[in-house]
DNA sequence: CGGAGTGTTAGTCG
DNA sequence: CCGACTAACACTCC
């Protein structure tokens, strides 16, 4: 599930919860998750305090002290859910299987203490996602396979431009591509195909200089209000003012086909494009 | 019960 | 460089 905008809507509540505080103590579950021996991982990292939490993409940077970072990618199911006394809140993908009351459960990978005896779930039903420990050298390593974020200053439509020329893949799989820009993944990708009025099986050297330009800016925004509405898939996300958000309400053609289309009337079709499904209108996408 | 489908990504092969 | 396909794993749904 998370692509940049449930990434972001984590990254921005855990900062508010833990940053500043100092790791006392880490349960493993599942040793796969992680990038060391159970013993080095702890050692590493009991004993260290929260400096800051950065993203990149989807991926989710936590610095801690003296020259250590965290790296965690989610992947498709993967969750983190933060606890304290009776607050928790939850963050990632919702669905049965997962039960977020009643912690740890069955696909709890690592469970993080800290002093306050607050407390921090990495959950993972496929055990796709991964926890990796790394110093500034190799972290910067893994940042570097990542294309510019979504959100970064120098993401304008000069870079965009470059990036489409000479290529003639087919633009959806141009937008999943982590290589080329960070952050976007099945959902909002459709999304941005159907606002920008494009079909995604357009090879990229079809597109016009006007169509190019309308896909740029549609991603922005569609991914500035996916932000905004704190992500898609947050359907149980409750905080301590009992906040909720949901773009879901938003969607055009993610998972309608069979549905009319909003814009025009006719009826959204689902294909496959590199084995992910596709959903648009034929009739307003061109 | 069997088979298809699922939000991500890395890797292989042609 | 490109797309097609598979695997990683564990569920839900029909």
């Amino acid at each position: 599930m998370p692509e940049l905008p449930e990434v972001e809507t984590i990254r921005s509540d855990l900062s508010a919860q833990i940053v500043g505080k100092k790791i006392t103590g880490l349960i493993i579950n599942s040793p796969k998750t992680i990038n060391r021996s159970p013993a080095t991982f702890k050692k590493d990292v009991i004993g260290k305090k929260i400096i800051s939490i950065s993203r990149l993409g989807k991926l989710l940077i936590i610095e801690l002290s003296t020259d250590t970072f965290i790296l965690i990618h989610l992947k498709m199911t993967g969750q983190l859910i933060f606890r304290q006394k009776n607050k928790i809140i939850p963050g990632g993908h919702s669905q049965s299987g997962m039960d977020i009351d009643n912690l740890p459960n069955k696909h709890t990978r690592l469970i993080f203490n800290f002093s306050d005896h607050s407390q921090l779930f990495f959950n993972d039903l496929r055990r796709f996602g991964f926890v990796k420990l790394a110093d500034q050298k190799s972290k910067d390593k893994e940042k570097s396979k990542y294309g510019l974020d979504v959100f970064s200053p120098e993401f304008g439509l000069p870079f965009f431009k470059t990036l489409i020329k000479n290529k003639k893949t087919k633009l959806k799989s141009f937008l999943l591509n982590q290589k080329f820009i960070s952050g976007i993944g099945n959902i909002y990708a459709d999304e941005i195909c159907f606002a920008s009025r494009v079909r995604p099986d357009r090879p990229l050297n079809s597109l016009s200089p006007s169509e190019v330009k309308k896909i740029f800016s549609t991603t922005k925004k569609i991914i500035k209000q996916a932000v905004a509405k704190r992500g898609t898939t947050f359907n149980n996300y409750r905080d301590g003012e009992g906040q909720t958000g949901n773009f879901s309400h938003y969607l055009k053609v993610y998972k309608k086909n069979g549905q009319s289309c909003p814009r025009c009337g006719s009826t959204i079709k689902r294909i496959k494009i590199s084995s992910r499904s596709t959903h648009f209108c034929p009739s307003c996408q061109n």
